[in-house]
DNA sequence: GGAGCGATGTCCT
DNA sequence: GGACATCGCTCCG
């Protein structure tokens, strides 16, 4: 007679309470983004199978004052879902051997974005390590630590993903919200990047055994 | 366990 | 033609 979720904690399954991150989430600046995302899920449909992490690692990327931003020079074919609206996968491919993986941040018109570097594989560690190509005694760290790792355990690529809406639950491809509490996060600088590299852009979960590097 | 380096596609100058 | 938001392999200690 009272369906009221918030004061029925203890009898919610950790299922029941996932929900794909709204809109508005990702209508801010990415810096404040960085440090609320950790802890989320990523959330992939791999046929019959549900590949899941916790997101332990992100970077942020700005605009025009963002050397090391793919928005930096304007917009492009290439980056232009980072001028598009709030919450779509940006994917880009990057060394001739690896996809990445960001989500477009602020309002349409306004460029900005956060990159996924780690993740901690939740549910579907046997299927990552098969599209990893691993094998089954190896350490689970090497599963989703790392941009181009984790976009090849999930299967993400730019003709599959690139766009797509990441607030839609029904997707293939979105980010959920499963009611775990905010973990402590850490600020540091960015890695891997020649541009702009002393900006504290880089947010992750301290002490977390899956962060890249 | 760390430095060095090759692989390799795509974009932009 | 060069840069690149990477990875995994060597080689060296």
């Amino acid at each position: 007679m009272m369906p009221d979720a918030a004061g029925k904690r203890g009898s919610r399954s950790a299922k029941s309470t996932r929900i794909a991150l709204p809109r508005a989430f990702y209508d801010r600046d990415p810096r404040l983004i960085g440090p609320e995302v950790l802890g989320k899920l990523l959330v992939r449909r791999q046929g019959r199978t549900l590949l899941t992490g916790r997101i332990v690692e992100v970077e942020a990327y700005l605009g025009a004052d963002d050397p090391a931003a793919h928005a930096a020079m304007g917009k492009t074919p290439r980056n232009a879902v980072l001028f598009g609206p709030p919450g779509h996968a940006y994917v880009y491919f990057i060394y001739g051997n690896h996809y990445c993986l960001n989500v477009s941040c602020l309002p349409d018109g306004t460029p900005g974005g956060i990159l996924f570097r780690a993740l901690e594989p939740v549910a579907g560690a046997e299927t990552m390590r098969e599209m990893r190509g691993l094998a089954e005694e190896s350490d689970l760290r090497k599963l989703t630590s790392g941009p181009g790792r984790l976009a090849e355990a999930f299967g993400i690529t730019r003709e599959r993903d690139n766009g797509k809406d990441l607030t839609d639950r029904r997707s293939d491809l979105y980010i959920a919200d499963d009611g775990s509490p905010t973990p402590r996060v850490l600020i540091t600088k960015r890695i891997g990047i020649r541009k702009a590299a002393d900006l504290p852009l880089r947010y992750i979960v301290a002490g977390n055994k899956f962060l890249s590097r």
